[in-house]
DNA sequence: ATATATGCAAATATTTTGCAGCAAG
DNA sequence: CTTGCTGCAAAATATTTGCATATAT
C-alpha cells in the first residue's frame, strides 16, 4: 500500500513544493486503485482547479510517481508508480484491475527485427489484456 | 504499394457507398506515408467537413482498412494497413517510418503471467521503437 | 425511390496558457 | 522575501451530434 505521506516526501526530496492542492491530489490518488483518468482525479477533488491537475498530473508522471497505463482502446490512464522501473501491464478488461509485471522478453524478437529491418531498436510498449480471477469465474457461468 | 482504386473496391464490396469525400479522404490517406492524424487528413482535404473526416476514418478503422499506431508518447495515429490479421509495429522515432511485424512470440510471457496471476489473457498492444537505417546513420555520426 | 452520407453549426470534451495573487520554504 | 504554485478565465484543440440537404445505388 503507497501511503499519500510516502508520495509526499518523493514531491518533497525531489525538490517540488507541498501545497494544499498537490496534497488533496495526492490523496485523491492513493485512494483510487487501479487506473484513473485525470477526470475522475478532479471530481475527487473539486476544490483543486483543472489546470492544476493536469500540471500536477504530469508532474507525478515526469518523476516516476505515476506511470501511464494503456487501455485496450487505445486511451491513456494513470496509476501509481508500484515499481521503480520499465515494467508492463497486466489489465483486466471487466473489472479494471492492473498486475505489473517486468520480465518481457522481448530481447528474441527485438534481434529478428534488428535482423530483418536494421533498425536499432530503443523501446517499446508492451500492455497485456485479459481476465482477472474474479471476472473469470462469472464470464466462464454465462 | 495500397492504391485508392483498391481501397474503394473494398469500400463497396463490404456494402458502402463510395461517395467524393470518402474518395478524397482515401486519396489523401493513400499518398500519405507512415503514419497520420485525423488532422493531417484533414489538412489535405480542406473541401470534406471535419465531422466526416471522423466518420470515414473510423469506418475505415472498423473495416480493418485502417489500422491505429500508437506512437511512444501514448498518443494515437492511423496507418493504412498492409496486413490483414493481427500484427505490430516498429516505429522509427527520428522519422516516423513504420514496419509492420507479426511474430510476436508472447506465448512463453502469457503462459507466465497465467501461472502466475491466475488471468485469463485474451490480448496484447505491443510497439517497438527504435531508429531505422538511414536515420542510424546521422545519429551516430554525431 | 430511398437509405445512406454529407456539410454545417453547435455542443461537448480535453488540455494549455497567461496572469495576478498566494504561500511554501 | 523570493520563487514556485495556484485558481481563474480564456484560448486552443479534439471530437461528437442533430438536422436539413444531397446523392449513390
Amino acid at each position: 500500500m503507497i501511503t499519500t505521506e510516502l508520495l509526499i516526501e518523493r514531491l518533497r526530496l525531489s525538490g517540488h513544493r507541498v501545497t494544499a492542492s498537490r496534497r488533496a491530489a495526492l490523496e485523491a490518488i492513493a485512494a483510487s486503485d487501479d487506473h484513473f483518468s485525470v477526470a475522475d482525479v478532479q471530481q475527487r477533488t473539486p476544490a483543486v482547479g483543472r489546470a492544476t491537475l493536469f500540471r500536477t498530473i504530469r508532474l507525478l508522471v515526469d518523476l516516476d510517481l505515476l506511470c501511464r497505463v494503456l487501455l485496450e482502446d487505445g486511451s491513456l490512464r494513470y496509476r501509481l508508480s508500484r515499481r521503480p522501473a520499465h515494467h508492463h501491464h497486466l489489465v483486466c478488461t471487466a473489472c479494471g484491475d492492473v498486475e505489473d509485471f517486468a520480465d518481457c522478453d522481448l530481447a528474441a524478437l527485438s534481434k529478428e527485427l534488428t535482423r530483418r529491418t536494421a533498425y536499432e531498436i530503443r523501446g517499446h510498449w508492451l500492455e497485456m489484456y485479459g481476465l482477472c480471477p474474479d471476472c473469470r469465474a462469472p464470464a466462464a457461468a454465462k
